[in-house]
RNA sequence: GGAGAGAUGGCUGAGUGGUCGAAAGCGCUCCCCUGCUAAGGGAGUAAGGGCUAAAACCCCUUCGAGGGUUCGAAUCCCUCUCUCUCCGCCA
């Protein structure tokens, strides 16, 4: 949520601010509602301060035994005047409050301008790509091949977009897994951390993904009903939901590994084939708790501890900075990280690293009091994967290829695989 | 699933219709005292919003959430959510 203050005092700005993004905000009608909502409020407070008045005369006179009546007389139509007021006081409220909740985050100023995907910035390129002397296969090819993935399995319990991976394929998975958990706690300073993966209506509030993205997300029908997190990022963030926090106790880091659950809805004939993209996948997140002025350096720290992952596994990567018609809703500035894969001779999203400065703290309350007025403020969120596990292991299998269709593993996994070195077919 | 108890400020916890945004304690800030430390004394200390150029002042809202009763609700009634205890079931 942007600053509803700023958003009175600056309407235009805000506005300049998010066409870049391709969003209209009509600064105008925001402006003439918030006009019609201070007369209102002011009205409202003025026959609340009359009603409290009175009843308090009222207290007094019954105290010292008076004649009250005359006193319950002269506030006989307030209680409805009131009410009236109140009711379209709150009423012009929640209007504001669903056109605040479905504006995206201000973009920061050094976000690249551009419409979509193809006007990212590459900001660096990493490894070297391998030149393979015999004719390469895609993930889909290797792992049937393998017999370890298997589509058809999964479609017939599942249907469409879901994945069974089996024996040293579904090892390497998990070896992902504990290699980036290991790493990131190890060595980049993150907490591990176990999260729920139902959350509450209002966690996604508070992330950013309701109530505009409902469309991408799974949904219970219990009575009151729970949404499967489409990323940890949703229980990590709100660790600090409605939180005030010390002086002291910033940053956090956070990492989490979790399945992720989208519906992906808006995403039909895209990556039909495979495992790219899937309505379940694993996925480690990196989520840190910074101060206001701390968020700029953070977002390069978290883009760099993904890094090091594909680093490690020796993938080449490249990092690409989002333009402003591409960036997601909440995010002030984010670098997508795109690994290599040879199957598909394109590099593809693994990991995303957002600043979202504090669009997602104001929804959530995350506060913490500020070391010198002892006030409360609130804080920055950021998150990242750190990185998508499934991703990694279709780059994993397409970058180690052999030509008989075996599959190197990387030196970093070795120790989760009992020192194996490479995966072939069963016999 | 059944029975019961509860939800109050940064935290613990009192408060059952009016002068309660709310006792007390902890924590925090400032001051005093003590040679240092330990301890002690005093004062202050909720958030959000409106008004304002900004602030002060003033005003409004908030005692889990939402409704209701009342001139007046932390307090009474209803619904919901969450937490805890016991029983059942269960990885």
């Amino acid at each position: 949520m942007i600053d509803p203050k700023l958003l009175r005092q600056s309407a235009v700005d805000v506005a300049v601010n998010l066409a870049r993004r391709g969003y209209i905000f009509d600064a105008d009608e925001y402006l003439a509602l918030q006009e019609r909502r201070k007369i209102l409020q002011v009205e409202t407070q003025q026959l609340q301060s009359e009603r409290n008045s009175s009843a308090k005369a009222i207290g007094e006179a019954k105290a010292q035994g008076e004649d009250f009546e005359p006193l319950l007389a002269a506030v006989e139509d307030l209680g409805e005047r009131l009410s009236k007021s109140e009711s379209s006081l709150q009423e012009l409220q929640v209007r504001l409050r669903d056109i605040e909740l479905d504006l995206p985050n201000l973009l920061d100023d050094s976000v690249p301008d551009g419409k979509d995907a193809k006007d990212n910035v590459e900001v660096r390129t990493w490894g070297k790509i391998v030149d393979f002397d015999f004719e390469v296969r895609d993930h889909i090819d290797l792992g049937e091949a393998l017999g370890m993935i298997d589509f058809e399995a999964a479609s017939r319990m599942s249907g469409s977009r879901f994945t069974v991976i089996k024996g040293a394929l579904a090892r390497l998975q998990r070896a992902l897994i504990q290699f980036m958990l290991d790493t990131h706690t190890q060595e980049h300073g993150y907490e591990e951390t176990y999260v729920p993966y139902l959350v509450h209506e209002q966690a996604l509030i508070g992330t950013g993904q309701l109530p505009k993205f409902a469309d991408d997300l799974f949904k219970t029908d219990t009575e009151t009903p729970f949404y499967l997190i489409p990323t940890a990022e949703v229980p990590l963030t709100n660790l600090v939901c409605n939180v005030l926090l010390e002086a002291d106790q910033l940053p956090q880091k956070y990492a989490a590994h979790t399945p992720c659950f989208r519906s992906e809805a808006g995403s039909y004939g895209q990556d039909t084939r495979g495992m790219i993209r899937q309505h379940q996948f694993e996925k480690v997140e990196l989520v840190h708790f910074v101060a206001v002025d701390e968020s700029k350096a953070a977002l390069e720290l978290l883009t760099g501890h993904a890094e090091v992952i594909l680093q490690k596994l020796e993938l080449p990567y490249r990092v690409v900075e989002l333009c402003a018609g591409d960036i997601g809703f909440g995010s002030a500035k984010t670098y997508d990280i795109e690994v290599w894969l040879p199957g598909q001779q394109k590099y593809r999203e693994i990991s995303s690293c957002s600043n979202y400065n504090d669009f997602q703290a104001r929804r959530m309350k995350a506060r913490r009091r500020h070391p010198d007025t002892g006030k409360p403020e609130l804080i920055h969120t950021l998150n990242g994967s750190g990185v998508a596990a499934g991703r990694a292991l279709i780059a994993v299998m397409e970058n180690y290829q052999n030509d008989d269709g075996s599959i190197g593993i990387p030196a970093v996994l070795r120790p989760y695989m009992s020192g194996a070195e490479i995966i072939s077919a069963r016999h």
